[in-house]
RNA sequence: CGGGGUGUAGCGCAGUUGGUAGCGCACCGCGUUUGGGACGCGGGGGUCCGCGGUUCGAGUCCGCGCACCCCGACCA
């Protein structure tokens, strides 16, 4: 922590996400290109989103299990689209124990395949299903260009994997995850999200239809921030997962396939950091509250901390830190967890002893502002007020923002200035073609046709200015 | 894979016509400090990215590598 001022997000939004991340120590470089080391303040913050996830997982008759990192390579190519998708980011084992193999093994960039085949030998009847089964894994993506959490080589995340008797069934199963994860990332995160489907072009390799959560970004670019995969019988079939259904005849499974990554930490980054740093959501922050004790001498020193102590207890319910590291101001450590983006900081200091009190300062109100005094009595509850609070007001201040950076598009000109700094909402015909034209000349891609539109609505093709019967967002994408 | 940039202490950097490496922060010790980024004194820490060349002598000049970062094309 050499520098003490952070890089404006006006300057340079990526080196301020670089710096963010780095000063609040949640992460660092390794020493192998595109790979990153998670530390314990950013594994903490991913475990609390697993926790979040997990439980609905659960909610929902989702069972963990793991699957082998290691996949042969034949797999890959028993699905078409699957191949071609991700031909080009595998990496493969061709040496085991200083021998040759005789077929190379993928390391899993996804692994549809190997639970594909997994599933074939698991599902006899229709009584097996649905299978509804969740793993938390890395995969590795040979990723040309990298950025820490965003996209890395190597990344954590959970992935679903369920198998139904119908299409109906699959296609309830793939938008009930979506609505999971719209769920966790509004109410969890604070991150407000459009839940869409992607256009052909921008689908999973190997999906009839891929839905997605998309998040608008501190400098309004676009992240897509989970998906949901109807895969149809697609994998069924390269996989040859049959069930007899109760007329005693073979049938193909649906199935489905969906993914929150560590990819979602850099979305709460660039969602709720300010050019004072970080800015955690309560509900999932590592540390709710920090502690700050200030006093002048041994005296005081002994008489504050015995008051730190007595309100540690009562905050027992909430994740707290208490700074006692003697050898920093005050002041010094404001400004750390604010970069750190603790959402609540008390200060207890000799006054506080005096009357009572404890001063509270929240991160989502920067300076004065947002200082109020609290009474040392009955200070759980209105600590878990103020969270609670905090939670409402950052959700709220993120929603108004990407409101007002979404704008209709009347025609073509307008789409071009507006994805300049913001997402354009328009009629798209729904031709590769367009959507192509589009991407190259403005950089602008599809993210996501919204899921809450008017089915008799339509209207002219922003490009071609043929019918058009859906609207959807185009913005400059991360 | 194209374009740009950078490799010198943990981090950020300086290093002149080539002469044997320094500054700030961080770190360690002692003391004074502590309600919005404290200060003094003392101290430890170097494969100058690597290899080769030129030279009496290379952090510095030349050549070849390598790595990383940033910007594009591709992607969770």
């Amino acid at each position: 922590m050499a520098d003490e001022k952070l890089t404006p997000r006006s300057e340079n939004y990526s080196d301020w996400y670089n710096q963010v991340i780095l000063r609040a120590d949640m992460a660092d470089y390794s020493p192998v290109r595109g790979c990153m080391v998670i530390k314990p303040y950013g594994w903490t913050l991913w475990e609390n989103i697993q926790h979040e996830l997990d439980r609905r997982f659960k909610a929902t008759g989702h069972v963990n299990a793991a699957f082998p990192m290691l996949i042969p390579k034949s797999f890959f190519e028993k699905e078409k689209d699957h191949v071609e998708g991700f031909a080009p980011e595998l990496a493969v084992v061709t040496i085991g124990g200083g021998q040759e193999l005789e077929e190379p093994l993928v390391i899993r960039p996804t692994s549809e395949t190997i639970i594909g085949y997994m599933f074939s030998k698991w599902i006899k009847s229709y009584r097996d299903l649905p299978l509804l089964i969740n793993q938390w894994a890395n995969v590795v993506r040979w990723e040309m260009r990298t950025r820490l959490f965003l996209r890395t080589l190597e990344f954590y995340w959970q992935e679903g994997h369920t198998a139904h008797s119908s299409e109906a069934e699959a296609k309830e199963e793939t938008l009930r995850i979506l609505d999971l994860y719209a769920d966790f990332a509004i109410n969890e995160a604070a991150v407000p999200v459009i839940k869409g489907i992607k256009s052909e072009s921008e689908k999973f390799a190997g999906a009839m239809e891929t839905y997605s959560i998309e998040a608008m970004m501190g400098d309004t670019k676009a992240l897509q921030a989970g998906t949901s995969h109807h895969l149809g019988q697609n994998f069924a079939k390269a996989f040859d997962i049959k069930y007899l259904d109760n007329n005693n005849e073979l049938q193909y499974c649906w199935t489905t396939s969906w993914g929150v990554s560590t990819r979602f930490i850099g979305a709460i980054v660039m969602t709720h950091g300010d050019d004072n740093g970080l800015m955690l959501p309560p509900r999932i922050a590592p540390y709710q509250v920090v502690i700050v004790p200030i006093y002048k001498n041994d005296e005081e020193r002994s008489r504050v901390m015995e008051t730190v102590q007595n309100v540690t207890r009562q905050l027992e319910a909430f994740r707290v830190k208490v700074d006692d590291r003697t050898e920093l101001t005050p002041g010094f450590k404001y400004h750390e967890w604010e970069l750190r983006g603790v959402p609540l900081r008390l200060e207890i200091g000799p006054k506080d002893v005096e009357k009572n009190s404890v001063m509270a300062a929240r991160r989502d109100m920067p300076g004065k502002a947002g200082k109020t005094i609290l009474s040392q009595e009955n200070l759980g509850p209105q600590v878990g007020a103020l969270l609670d609070t905090i939670q409402a007001a950052m959700l709220k201040r993120a929603t108004e923002f990407r409101d007002a950076n979404i704008h209709w598009a009347n025609n073509y000109d307008e789409l071009k200035q507006i994805v300049e700094n913001g997402w354009a909402e328009a009629w798209w015909c729904g031709s590769r073609e367009c959507e192509a034209k589009i991407k190259e000349e403005t950089k602008a891609t599809t993210r996501c046709i919204p899921l809450n539109q008017e089915n008799s609505e339509h209207g002219k093709c922003i490009y071609c200015g043929n019918d058009a019967q859906q609207k959807i967002y185009f913005s400059k994408a991360y």
